[in-house]
DNA sequence: CCGCATCCGTCTCGATACTG
DNA sequence: CAGTATCGAGACGGATGCGG
């Protein structure tokens, strides 16, 4: 079995799971979908999320890794990822005190659908440039036409 | 190589290229993660996918595939979709008109790592539930303890 | 060193009403 | 049928300053 097939066999059982779902959902707090992809959504998570990957880092250390973060999101994303159970927090009562995060036994597991992700991302971001030229260059000229002529 | 090792290789291929990145990457603009997973974090853009995954659509089939968008949504999220070459939009001229959206080849490529990454969001979701729960009890009571007694 | 609180601009999203 | 236009609420994210 080709890996094209077993990718399409992971679409089409992931299918099948959603038309099960299609009546049930209404709650949008009890969709897995969201919960996950909101969280993936999020500006920094991510890349924090790898930064972690590489082994336990003190806040400060995340900060230098993420030069163009503010601690306010860095705090509020920290929060949200031990929130969900991804990464721990650990304090050590030092002078001044130090704070450690890292990975969950769940936030490692993690990585690896969004590392596949990542890398999709990585191989497909020409295409997506090129597509997004072509067609901003389709658009606009048609902008001028509409609305104040 | 069992499963785990093929999925902790991608991740340790995908932090090597990262740290690569690191000191080059400045215009956000040409980040390929971030132009993926906004895209990914909108609302219902991954649902969109989904639902096309099926085989192509209508405007109005897609309207009823998601019941709670709406029409200012989905028009925009199909833009979206469309500007970054994931699915096509095709006018029939007809009377009344139809349009037909449908994945395009760089569209379905995106499912694999989409499914993994949902499949994923699946199994966790309880665990992710559970230790929301655990954190939001754990956090609570000291909420009043801190800024105004 | 680590984090919280406040203010404030920006963007997202939804509701509604109108067009070809 | 398949959109567009406009408005407004609310979430998101950045800057700054304080506190343990």
């Amino acid at each position: 079995m080709t890996k094209a097939h077993q990718g399409n066999l992971v679409t089409a059982e992931l299918l099948a799971r959603f038309w099960a779902w299609k009546g049930q959902e209404v709650d949008p707090a009890a969709c897995p979908v969201r919960d996950v992809l909101d969280r993936v959504g999020e500006k920094w998570t991510t890349l924090l999320l790898i930064l972690l990957a590489e082994g336990p880092k003190r806040f400060s250390e995340l900060q230098r890794g993420v030069p163009d973060i503010s601690k306010r999101m860095l705090t509020q994303s920290l929060r949200n990822l031990e929130r969900d159970g991804l990464i721990t927090r650990t304090v050590f009562p030092t002078k001044p005190p130090s704070v450690e995060y890292a990975l969950t036994e769940m936030g490692q597991s993690v990585m690896t659908p969004l590392a596949h992700l990542l890398n999709w991302a990585e191989t497909h971001h020409q295409g997506i440039r090129d597509a997004r030229a072509r067609f901003d260059q389709a658009q606009e000229p048609q902008r001028n036409l509409i609305p104040y002529a």
